[in-house]
RNA sequence: GCCGAAGUGGCGGAACUGGCAGACGCGCCGGACUCAAAAUCCGGUGGCCUUCGGGCCGUGUGGGUUCGAUUCCCACCUUCGGCACCA
């Protein structure tokens, strides 16, 4: 019998595909198809900066499940694929490979199309985009300049995070533990100018995870995205410092330990400590500013500084000493606390260290306040209020919400990104390049290698522009965008990846959009899962989209280890599917990555673990070929092979499409073709067969395609999946589970629909049973009809 | 500290709604084919005991609910992930 040969079907039906443009989904015309089920399956698109790993073969070939799943059960699915082309990973690749970063970039798009070919993906390769190719960046552009015209896109000083490899500002969503998520460096805390997105503005927005739109998010996503928003309510008081003439608002959450109050702090940063005189101040401020972030939060001691002034507590006219002190944060509340040693633990702490008085004046046993003036004896919730009411009354205070959100900061020293289209000019400021003259393209420079200062402001033909406003010599803004700008709208241009008058049609994204399953790596989630949201959200006002959130449904696969540790590039043990594929064969690696275990857990790799799937599709096409050539079918036969089918057809389904299960399918499939391959008389074999190969298409669909046409039919990846016959997965007889005191018996097989008190009586008659009744008293029988029958004794 | 997820054979894992624990696969053991090997096929494989009929134990630990718990409840242990001087 012919072999079971990989190397040559796999070419074959990838051609075929090709040729037929067989997963080539065109829009729908306007007024078109509206009611027709329609599937927007995307994964994460990938960064240029290498080829495929392993990672991608799992994260694509879920991808690839769920596609032709959903198309042969007769939905219209939208499946592109696209690069992430610009900014650092692709970047930092070029620096290290030496060459020019559009060069290094799309020699590594070139090499993983062809990996995505060579293992079968069903991509609709006309909707192809990059970002670093100006159709799409020009929108990109366009887009800002969207954002900046609304007031979302701004330029600041303020404190971010500066990495001092990579040499540019990186966001405090891809900082990781004090390093730069891109490189591992630690980054330095630095107060720059910068262009900030007001995502901020959407906090509360983001917190929405109950509208109607959303689909199936996983709980522990958005518990890391509401943490990362982290609200906190509470209230906003004045404290007055008559010596400055000055009031300085504090955000506590606990405006009920307001008579606790026994200090107040700045922070360092904080832009009245500047107007405090005194030379010591200065110093410890000047000291404690520059450091930050895990040098600052893991200090074991309390430091501070008393500044000779006194704050007034408006509740009861107190003057509290304020002190500067590197616990209280700029960039977290006001930047200035008032402090309850008795309350807080921190403020404990430092009034341990400064010998500093505690007041308690809550008495946590009755949940009441005390020594609190005329609040004293109220329950906690209710003092909160009466003091914040108070307060508001006398305009020294007021309910407030509280972020530990910042903004997004996009800008970035480098220079494979898309120009900011903005530019300075003396007389008219900052001037945003008129849309008509976009694109602002990105020049040529001699070295593009990060100095800390923008490579693009190299380029002073390029830099020196006239003033769009009134003509007098300005210049451009030289950073370009993070990267994450552009993966924050690119699910949005696959819709209509072409159009040149508009970053996409309304009509269009409002049909595929939201995207119905999205798969990626939870590492995104504070980052792009949230910058995607915050666009969609402004995208919406805008009236360019229509719904709020950009993906229905989120699915995170786990990471792939290889050789007991997680796959990176710093530990060397990152493999690419192309060693495998050559050895195995694409079906293998595909149906084995999926085979491994549940896909949103991690997962080891074994090459002896690939070996028994390779077996398994081996025993397929052995069997199956044995059946095309033997016997026709013999019609509808309602034999075990045939319920055996349709129960695995049932299964199949249930999994993939309610359960989003991708590796039991297989375990059934692998069941029915050992059945298969024990019966191969059984008259329902030919229909087992078909069975067993159009089940298992979504996996390994080059061998399901070869084998489909041995059994005499065509263009599998468009036959309808197959459907379960009610009738076959009712059974005639069943096994009869017999427990005593609720312990497994004996098993007998009776007919299906017999009463109750039959089944007991024939749990009663089985000689095993009636041994470990030994004659005692029955208490209680307990029937699960078509299961078990448990009798209990005495 | 706060929030979240998870603990099942030698290994990956299954058991979906409280009803046969260990499907499927890997590995291992035995057998067939072979001069031999590979490939393939067949059988076995949680632990302990056994008079070979079967019995007992067993899903991180300890309790509980129930006729019956991997599944529900309480407490704890361990691992992983998020946040963390966030007022």
């Amino acid at each position: 019998m012919e072999r079971y040969d990989p190397k040559t079907i796999e070419p074959k039906w990838q051609q075929v595909w090709d040729d037929a443009r067989a997963f080539e989904t065109p829009n729908p015309a306007p007024g078109e198809a509206d009611g027709e089920p329609h599937w927007y399956q995307l994964e994460m698109l990938p960064y240029p900066s290498g080829t495929l790993h392993m990672g991608h073969v799992l994260n694509y070939t879920m991808g690839d499940v769920l596609t032709h799943f959903r198309r042969r059960n007769g939905w219209k699915v939208l499946r592109p694929m696209g690069f992430d082309s610009f900014g650092l990973p692709a970047e930092n690749a070029a620096i290290t490979e030496g060459g020019h970063p559009r060069e290094i970039t799309e020699r590594n798009i070139a090499a993983i199309r062809v990996q995505m070919r060579r293992l079968g993906w069903a991509i609709d390769w006309t909707r192809e985009i990059s970002a670093h190719e100006v159709d799409f960046y020009r929108w990109t552009q366009w887009l800002f300049l969207s954002f900046f015209e609304r007031g979302l896109a701004y330029r600041a000083a303020a404190p971010v995070n500066w990495c001092p490899n990579d040499q540019t500002v990186v966001a405090h969503e891809y900082v990781v533990d004090g390093r730069c998520d891109r490189c591992g460096t630690l980054v330095e805390a630095r107060n720059l100018e910068q262009w900030f997105f007001k995502i901020t503005a959407y906090a509360d927005e983001l917190l929405e995870y109950d509208l109607p739109e959303w689909g199936d998010w996983p709980e522990r996503t958005k518990t890391i995205q509401r943490n990362w928003i982290g609200r906190s309510e509470g209230a906003e008081i004045l404290f007055r410092i008559e010596e400055l003439d000055t009031d300085i608002p504090v955000f506590t959450t606990r405006p009920d330990t307001l008579f606790g109050a026994t200090f107040f702090v700045l922070a360092p940063e904080h832009p009245l400590v500047e107007r405090i005189a005194n030379s010591e101040v200065d110093e410890y401020a000047k000291r404690t500013a520059a450091r930050r972030g895990e040098a600052r939060a893991t200090e074991e001691a309390k430091t501070g500084v008393f500044t000779g002034h006194y704050a007034t507590n408006p509740v009861n006219g107190e003057r509290l000493p304020v002190w500067v002190a590197d616990y209280v944060l700029m960039e977290y509340g006001t930047g200035a606390i008032m402090a309850v040693p008795a309350h807080d633990e921190r403020d404990r702490e430092f009034a341990e260290t400064f010998d500093l008085p505690i007041r308690q004046v809550i008495d946590e046993e009755h949940g009441v306040l005390v020594d609190s003036g005329e609040f004293t004896g109220r329950p906690i919730e209710d003092g909160e209020r009466k003091i914040v009411e108070s307060l508001r009354e006398q305009g020294r205070g007021a309910p407030a919400v509280s972020y530990r959100l910042r903004d997004w900061s996009f800008s970035r020293q480098r220079y494979w990104g898309a120009p900011i289209p903005i530019v300075y000019c003396d007389d008219c400021g900052m001037v945003p390049v008129p849309e008509e003259e976009l694109p602002v393209l990105l020049p040529e420079v001699e070295d593009y290698r990060p100095k800390g200062v923008p490579p693009l402001a190299s380029n002073e033909e390029w830099l020196y522009v006239p003033c769009p406003r009134c003509g007098k010599t300005a210049r451009r803004e030289a950073d370009t965008m993070d990267t994450f700008v552009d993966s924050s709208w690119y699910y949005l241009r696959y819709v209509d990846p072409r159009n040149e008058d508009a970053p996409f049609d309304r009509r269009l994204v409002d049909y595929w959009c939201p995207v119905s399953q999205y798969i990626g790596g939870i590492d995104h989630a504070t980052g792009h899962l949230l910058y995607s949201r915050f666009f969609v959200r402004v995208l919406r006002e805008m009236g360019l989209v229509g719904f709020g959130e950009p993906f229905a449904r989120l699915f995170h696969q786990g990471w792939l280890q290889m050789g007991g540790s997680k796959m990176s590039k710093s530990k060397g043990n990152v493999e690419g599917p192309d060693a495998l594929v050559d050895e195995y064969g694409a079906d293998a690696v595909r149906t084995y990555i999926l085979f491994m275990g549940p896909a949103d857990q991690d997962m080891e790799w074994t090459d002896t673990g690939i070996e028994g799937i390779v077996r398994f599709l081996r025993r397929l096409w052995r069997v199956v070929l044995e059946v095309a050539e033997g016997a026709p079918a013999g019609g509808a036969a309602n034999t075990p092979l045939a319920r055996k089918a349709h129960t695995t057809i049932a299964k199949v389904t249930d999994d993939i499409e309610r359960r989003f299960q991708f590796h039991t399918p297989i375990s059934a499939v692998m069941e029915l073709t050992n059945e298969l391959a024990r019966s191969p008389e059984d008259p329902a074999a030919p229909f087992a067969a078909e069975t067993a190969v159009s089940l298992i298409q979504p996996y390994a669909p080059h061998v399901a395609e070869e084998l489909w046409q041995r059994l005499g039919h065509e263009r599998l990846w468009e036959t309808p999946w197959p459907q379960a016959d009610p009738a076959l997965l009712e059974r005639e007889t069943f096994e009869l589970v017999i427990q005593v005191n609720g312990r497994v018996r004996d098993r007998v097989e009776v007919p299906a629909g017999l009463p109750d008190e039959e089944l007991v009586a024939r749990a009663k008659d089985s000689p095993r049973v009636q041994a470990h009744l030994d004659g005692s008293e029955i208490k209680q029988t307990i029937v699960v009809p078509g299961k078990l029958v448990n009798i209990v004794t005495k």
